[in-house]
DNA sequence: AAATCGGGGGC
DNA sequence: GCCCCAGATTT
């Protein structure tokens, strides 16, 4: 058809002549960058990944090095850049490349998508960039781009709208340059084409646009998921004895896992803690009548996506290790220098950030 | 098909 | 506050 045509051609002009933004692993043609690049940006805006993409390669130039490096250096690197099950992942599959694949990355979509971590998206994108194959990319750049362009309203998180998106940027991926289209697609998107205020004056594609034809460019696209929002209140309990800290690592089936945190109190309702109730929760809980309460923070408060989180610490000196908590793990404060906290633990941990957050 | 998984930035 | 971001996985 030939309005495919002319999307391809015009969006490849525009490419070659107009755009000039800039990314470090741009032209990148090893795998393995791109896919650690690839991984960094899931669900994460550049800017926010840039630093990590250079620390990672930094520290770990080679799919070897990452897959022996320590997973609690691996997930430290990653910490505060969330999903955390994606640092997991990352090296799992960095291993199963050493073993399996011999230290190679595998050349072919089947293999590439099969490795954990690695769907459609982060797939066509390392066999395009890497090995000019001929998978279109299908991201929240390219769902708006198309569902624009040609003025689609199917909802992009429907597994109808996945096929047909996906179907659609393959049939205007350019066959000859799939990597050049691929970028050019999602750096259209990211400035011209952009979610909020989109600068359809200057867009090469304007006149074609189907979306501007009909004046339905800030309707489009069409999402229908509704989320749940949830509120959780942590009470972070920072226990202290024999110049340790108890930590403990996070499990799976929640937020934050594989990270690290403080002994912790969870409720689904707000409560409030006086230090009358501190000393009893120590005596209740740690059999321990002799405390010495710190600090008891105010509230401090985390918009997730779909969970507000509301936390208060509340710092304990003890005059030795409680016998309920033998099983824990203790640690000296340089060896938690080592180890990976979600963000709210860390705005805490900061002496700076900290003192504004104290009564 | 729906629910979950973080954190940051723009409005 | 709400929406979105170079999505993937699990149930």
């Amino acid at each position: 058809m030939m309005l495919y045509k002319k999307f391809t051609a015009s969006l490849m002009e525009w490419h070659l002549t107009q755009n000039n933004r800039q990314m470090p692993w741009k032209g990148e043609k090893d795998p393995y960058k791109i896919w650690l690049s690839e991984v960094i940006l899931q669900q994460t805006r550049v800017e926010q990944g840039r630093t990590y993409y250079e620390n990672f390669t930094s520290k770990y130039p080679t799919v070897a090095q990452l897959a022996a490096a320590p997973d609690e250096q691996v997930f430290k690197l990653w910490e505060g850049l969330g999903y955390y099950n994606r640092c997991k992942n990352l090296l799992f599959t960095a291993r199963t490349i050493v073993n399996q694949y011999n230290g190679v990355f595998p050349d072919t979509y089947t293999d590439i998508v099969a490795l954990k971590g690695i769907g459609p998206y982060t797939a066509a994108a390392i066999a395009s960039f890497a090995f000019n194959l001929p998978y279109a990319v299908v991201d929240g750049n390219v769902y708006r781009v198309l569902a624009r362009f040609f003025n689609i309203d199917t909802p992009t998180d429907s597994t109808e709208g996945k096929a047909l998106f996906t179907e659609l940027a393959n049939e205007v991926l350019d066959k000859k340059m799939p990597g050049a289209f691929n970028q050019a697609i999602m750096d259209f998107g990211a400035t011209i084409c952009k979610p909020m205020a989109p600068a359809c004056s200057v867009c090469p594609l304007q006149t074609a646009c189907n979306a501007r034809k009909h004046g339905r460019v800030n309707m489009l696209p069409v999402k229908n998921k509704i989320l749940q929002k949830k509120t959780r209140h942590f009470t972070w309990f920072i226990l202290n004895a024999q110049n340790k800290t108890l930590i403990h690592k996070r499990g799976a089936g929640d937020i934050w896992e594989n990270l690290h945190e403080f002994y912790l109190v969870e409720s689904t309702e707000k409560t409030t803690w006086t230090r009358a109730a501190v000393e009893q929760w120590c005596r209740d809980q740690l059999g321990e009548s002799a405390p010495d309460i710190l600090s008891i923070s105010g509230i401090l408060s985390q918009q997730l996506t779909h969970q507000t989180i509301k936390a208060q610490f509340i710092e304990v000196n003890l005059p030795q290790i409680p016998a309920p908590l033998k099983e824990f793990n203790w640690v000296s404060r340089s060896r938690m220098q080592e180890l990976a906290f979600p963000r709210l633990v860390n705005m805490w941990l900061d002496p700076k950030k900290r003192d504004s957050l104290l009564f």
